[in-house]
DNA sequence: CGGTTTTGACCAGCGC
DNA sequence: GCGCTGGTCAAAACCG
């Protein structure tokens, strides 16, 4: 995991298998783990940082621990053992020397026995965690399974019995599906979109996406009026009644997460190509509001707006609308990993309503209860927007908000590990201390250097080392990680599915917007 | 020459 | 209906 820690968040959020990931975690938490040390998170020391320390210390530290506080061991008797065997200049009798002998051999026996019951007990409690591991997997896999089968499900309740036989079914499925989804969605609401627009280019009316749409913002975007010239193209088939409630939906879930960051480059790189088509001032800023647009893939749906601060015009704030349809540099999914994970808990909750607000709010705080006031999330129309404010330290005083808005907790570590770049002279305010730092390398508080990062060299590798710090140098690390696991645990399904709907928006989103 | 940026025009939504 | 504003388009200019 040298990649470690960016790629921790990195590959947390957008890469390998939910489960792999977890399961590396997990087993690194049981490493770290002391035999003292109580499970509870709070005091739980985790490194996912370097495997190298890892596995000294899965190597080493129980072995310390034995020799040290290992039941019916001391110090003293090591030191008499060490005393003894050292002294072969001895004159004693050959009587004394067996007897010294045997005294050696059976505190060798204990210590050895002692191990073993320690090894025992750390085996017991890897099982333990496997089983903890397991029963998650499970759960996930169950949940999946019945989101995907209720998708499958309404995809094929096209005719009126079909609804009445499952009916009853549905509601009970939903009953699972749907209530624990806020809690497992977080990140995976673009692949769920991704997932969602790849079946909904063959059933476009069905009902289902009543669903599967507050789990999928993102991507219906890009099949919607609003970012379609040509609705006929995007809405083929919609009904008269559906459309008017896609049309609610789609404004109402045309999620934004917004990034407010010192730099004094034009633009963040966020490892994204972008190509700008067009320019605005706004009401009430001087400075001109960019428009880009991802160049990566011909037809990628993902904008960009980037603007200035009216107050601070070292802040520039860069708001981000839709998902990638296209594969990206780690650095790049970082950042679409991020977003989508922030509009996911944005969404996660119904937004339609103050208490869906309310519902998001709750489930951030419970999620990240210590988190700084780094996020916000705006209900205000027309869109829900997270705004992801970098320019502050981990405990900031709050920032000042317009009144429509409200503060909200929200995963750091998802802010941080898909935070780019600022470009040279940027950097994370709560980083601020680190922009002398060597670009490829940060150190950690515990001194350990993280990085290099894969192709360290320039503005990425700045954004991931400034990420990189930015994550440790929050006091409530170990919280964030926390919620690191939700991202893990939905994050991965997003990989997968990310990978389908590139290849299903290459279908639809060709289609949908004629790249110019 | 192909890709990007600039910039004025155009369009849609919204409030009055 | 009108004006304002945000967002996008597209032709021209620019750049490597």
């Amino acid at each position: 995991m040298e990649r470690g820690i960016a790629g921790g968040g990195i590959g947390f959020l957008t890469s390998g298998g939910p489960f792999f990931q977890s399961r590396d975690f997990l087993s690194t938490l049981k490493l770290r783990t002391g035999p003292t040390a109580a499970m509870e998170p709070s005091s739980v020391e985790v490194d996912f940082f370097s495997d190298e320390k890892k596995k000294k210390r899965s190597r080493i530290e129980p072995e310390l621990d034995l020799k040290v506080s290992g039941p019916g061991i001391k110090k003293e008797d090591l030191t008499i053992n060490l005393l003894t065997t050292g002294n072969t200049g001895s004159d004693q009798s050959t009587v004394d020397d067996v007897a010294s002998a045997s005294e050696e051999d059976i505190k060798g026996r204990s210590e050895l026995a002692a191990m073993q019951a320690e090894l025992a007990r750390m085996n017991e409690e890897n099982q333990r965690l496997k089983g903890m591991l397991n029963q998650v997997t499970s759960n996930y896999n169950a949940l999946h399974m019945h989101l995907i089968s209720l998708m499958q499900q309404r995809n094929s309740r096209n005719t009126p019995q079909d609804v009445d036989e499952k009916m009853e079914p549905k509601t009970e499925a939903q009953g699972t599906a749907v209530v624990p989804r806020q809690f497992l969605d977080l990140g995976r609401a673009a692949t769920d979109a991704a997932e969602e627009q790849s079946n909904s280019s063959t059933e476009e009316a069905s009902p289902s996406r009543t669903v599967s749409k507050e789990i999928a913002p993102f991507d219906h975007e890009k099949s919607n009026p609003v970012d379609s010239p040509d609705p006929s193209s995007a809405q083929p088939d919609s009904g008269p009644a559906k459309s008017g409630e896609q049309t609610h939906d789609a404004t109402m879930r045309k999620a934004r997460v917004s990034v407010r960051a010192r730099s004094e480059a034009p633009i963040i790189a966020d490892g994204c190509q972008w190509r700008k088509y067009g320019q605005k001032m706004a009401k009430g800023n001087p400075c001109p509001r960019a428009y880009y647009r991802c160049t990566m893939a011909s037809g990628c749906p993902v904008r960009k707006q980037v603007q200035r601060c009216a107050e601070d015009r070292t802040i520039l704030i860069t708001t981000y609308e839709g998902t990638h349809n296209h594969p990206l540099p780690p650095a790049a999914m970082a950042m679409a990993s991020t977003t989508s994970a922030a509009a996911s808990m944005l969404l996660s909750g119904s937004m339609s309503s103050p208490e869906g607000m309310m519902n998001t709010n709750f489930l951030a705080r419970t999620i990240l209860p210590c988190s700084s006031n780094m996020a916000t999330i705006s209900a205000s129309a027309p869109f829900p927007t997270v705004t992801l404010d970098l320019t502050q330290n981990p405990n900031p005083i709050q920032f000042q908000r317009p009144p429509t808005q409200f503060q909200v907790p929200v995963v750091p570590q998802a802010q941080m590990f898909g935070q780019p770049v600022m470009y040279n002279q940027s950097k994370f305010s709560g980083l601020q201390m680190s922009s002398e730092v060597d670009a490829t390398s940060v150190q950690f508080p515990h001194g350990k250097p993280l990085l290099p990062v894969p192709g360290a060299a320039g503005p990425i590798a700045d954004t991931v080392s400034a990420a990189a710090a930015a994550i440790t140098a929050d006091p409530n690390f170990t919280m964030a990680l926390a919620a690191a696991i939700s991202s893990i645990i939905g994050g991965g399904a997003n990989q997968q599915n990310r990978s389908n709907a590139e290849n299903n928006n290459h279908n639809t989103s060709s289609g949908n917007r004629q790249s110019q």
